[in-house]
RNA sequence: GCGCCUGUAGCUCAGCUGGAUAGAGCAACGGACUUCUAAUCCGUAGGUCGCAGGUUCAAAUCCUGCCAGGCGUACCA
């Protein structure tokens, strides 16, 4: 019996007494958990009732709760105010709970009855300079939303789109042409993403002394569009630098993605829908005169996004007038690529929150070229990362970089490992293994214990800390398991004696009752599309087991009975554990 | 100006489909390792839930107004 199925159970029951004292079923039911362990592993709240009956909930509570008998699932029943305190057989709290989570794989996935076609789309990053924190934010979410809506049953397509075209990349190309003499990752013993990103601060560095630059640059943009075969061989010879460098940020920090877009590919569909669109009336060709320059542009239905100081609607522009496209051009472009490849149900962008007008502009594009599927597109925003001195700017140089930063977490890792194997030195191998999952869980746990919404100051001391309410913290818990169950095996106990009567002290159910939330707690994490939900659940767990380490005995237990149970019970928290992070896209290890 | 978001303990944040005494982590202070890994645990201290109204038996949570900060306001992405 898993957790859902119990609590469907007891709620059954409950429904069924208030039937047959007050005639009627509950219009609505659910269980909540009492504030405290020592009331009850269930509570039934009676206020709604008191509408439907006419009746102080605590008249209602004191009745239900005198006619419900207790049985094989239910061991006591006591009202409190307005709230039914229920205990369960501990046979069945226990044991038949932590068998579940022990043997069936899928016992912590809210499975949907309606599953759907879903495109994740996420990273998406620009081929002129290296990836930051703000990248690693991004890849955690999308990682972890991707795992989330997959536990449902959903059939979801992890989407990288490339933006690998437009005018700032043309300043990066620009720049090595002018001063680079040949230079290459390899001459340079550089990273790629990193050799082409100097390129482009260099550009911004000469374009302050320099102002024709900007000119230059646009009219390679223009060859690069016209197709001229001297510029597309820098420019692919420049990317192929930097996807290289990618895809070793990418396999260090766990990203993983099934289909790559590039906007070189998907702008010109863009364009072409846009010529249609034009036809059609849904784009409008400005004139020009002193206000307008004459692009092709969208007017947002004023209704839904206000009108400007002149009383005109509200416009956006959807491609130049020298017929060279822009970001909106190559989004809607790319919209129809995926639906067109993937026949989609949702298409998910994880996008940082300073484009929510973007999106909310792109949105209704589509919407007005009479796509259907566009009310399935969904902007998952997030907030900006801002550093002790200010916001990021990568132009400035002013940024955490993704590789220096998961280097230095590694470093740090890697004291607390030797510092903790000293007697036993471990071998280069298994140091950076463990470090590797230290560092990773570290990162992404910090990223995403805060809702996606919120701005994160990166503190860089506390970022790294393996204190407190952090990834490394919910790893320990699980090493610490494995250790009592690498103990316990060596010693002979097994779950095979246990005797789940002997459980109910305090630490035992606190922790019990957070393996019974779990499942509710992924479902919630993923309809809120909110990781940080998870990450706190799973951290809760971790500490409620901590927590029982620290008061009670294991394997050191009174009786063999006794161990069993209490063996069970962690066995099925390591699970948890496991499962939750795993789909934090966060690894554990059996020793740390 | 307008739009969106945020405002809860010294700091960083949960809680926001209204319900039992407003929680956690960090920092501070005091304790616990001959005992399954002390990357742990326990205790102390710390809060007019931005402000003011309203709805309700019940508001951090819902509604209105105001204040403060951030982002956006498109021929950048």
């Amino acid at each position: 019996m898993d957790s859902r199925e119990l609590k469907a159970a007891v709620l059954d029951r409950i429904s069924k007494t208030i039937e047959k004292v007050y005639g009627n079923l509950p219009e609505t039911a659910s269980l909540v958990f009492p504030p405290s362990v020592a009331l009850g592993d269930f509570a039934f709240e009676c206020f709604p009732l008191a509408k439907q009956f006419r009746k102080s909930p605590t008249d209602i509570a004191d009745k239900v709760a005198k006619a419900l008998e207790t049985d094989d699932l239910i061991q006591k029943i006591q009202a409190a105010g307005p709230y039914i305190n229920i205990m369960m057989n501990r046979d069945v709290l226990f044991g038949a709970l932590c068998k579940e989570i022990m043997e069936k794989e899928s016992f912590c996935s809210p499975v949907t009855d309606t599953p759907q076609r879903i495109m994740v789309e996420y990273l998406s990053p620009n081929t002129n300079k290296p990836l930051h924190l703000g990248h690693l934010r991004n890849g955690s979410l999308g990682m972890a939303v991707s795992n989330l809506l997959k536990a449902c049953v959903h059939k979801v397509i992890k989407t990288n789109l490339i933006n690998n075209r437009g005018i700032h990349i043309c300043k990066s190309m620009l720049a090595w042409q002018q001063w680079g003499n040949g230079e290459t990752p390899e001459s340079s013993g550089m990273k790629g993403d990193k050799f082409v990103g100097k390129w482009y601060v260099r550009y911004a560095r000469e374009a302050e002394k320099d102002p024709s630059l900007e000119n230059k640059a646009r009219q390679m943009l223009k060859q690069w569009e016209d197709g001229d075969p001297d510029i597309i061989r820098l420019w692919e010879m420049m990317n192929s630098w930097v996807y290289q460098g990618f895809a070793e940020t990418y396999q260090k920090f766990g990203l993983q993605f099934d289909k790559f877009y590039y906007e070189s590919d998907t702008y010109q569909l863009g364009k072409d829908i846009i010529d249609k669109g034009l036809e059609k009336g849904i784009f409008h060709k400005e004139i020009i005169d002193e206000n307008s320059h004459g692009n092709v542009v969208f007017y947002l239905p004023p209704e839904k996004f206000g009108c400007e100081k002149d009383g005109q609607p509200k416009k956006i522009t959807v491609l130049r007038h020298d017929d060279t496209s822009l970001y909106m051009t190559q989004d809607i472009g790319t919209a129809l690529l995926k639906v067109n490849d993937f026949n989609l149900d949702r298409s998910i962008y994880v996008v940082g929150s300073e484009q929510v007008y973007h999106f909310q502009c792109l949105f209704e594009i589509l919407k007005a070229l009479g796509f259907s599927w566009a009310g399935g597109c969904y902007h998952l925003s997030y907030g900006m990362v801002y550093l002790p001195e200010g916001k990021m700017k990568s132009r400035e140089g002013k940024v955490v970089d993704a590789d220096d930063l998961i280097e230095e977490v590694e470093r740090l890792a890697k004291e607390e490992i030797c510092k903790r194997n000293i007697e036993k030195p471990l071998s280069e191998e298994e140091i950076r293994t463990r470090q590797s999952v230290i560092a990773m869980g570290a990162i992404k746990f910090y990223l995403l214990r805060v809702r996606s919404i919120q701005d994160i100051h990166f503190d860089p001391q506390e970022s790294i800390s393996f204190d407190g309410f952090t990834g490394p913290y919910c790893q320990y818990a699980y090493a610490r398991i494995s250790g009592i169950l690498r103990n316990a095996e060596e010693i002979g106990i097994s779950i095979e004696d246990a005797d789940f009567t002997l459980l109910g002290n305090e630490e035992e159910l606190q922790l019990i009752q957070k393996l019974i939330q779990f499942p509710d707690e992924v479902g919630l994490s993923v309809n809120d599309l909110n990781p940080a939900r998870l990450a706190v659940h799973i951290f809760n767990t971790a500490k409620s087991f901590n927590q029982f380490y620290n008061k009670h005995q294991v394997i050191h237990a009174q009786t063999k009975q006794l161990a069993g149970a209490r063996l069970s019970l962690i066995k099925a928290a390591a699970q948890v554990l496991k499962k939750g992070l795993a789909l934090l896209n966060i690894g554990v290890l059996e020793k740390m």
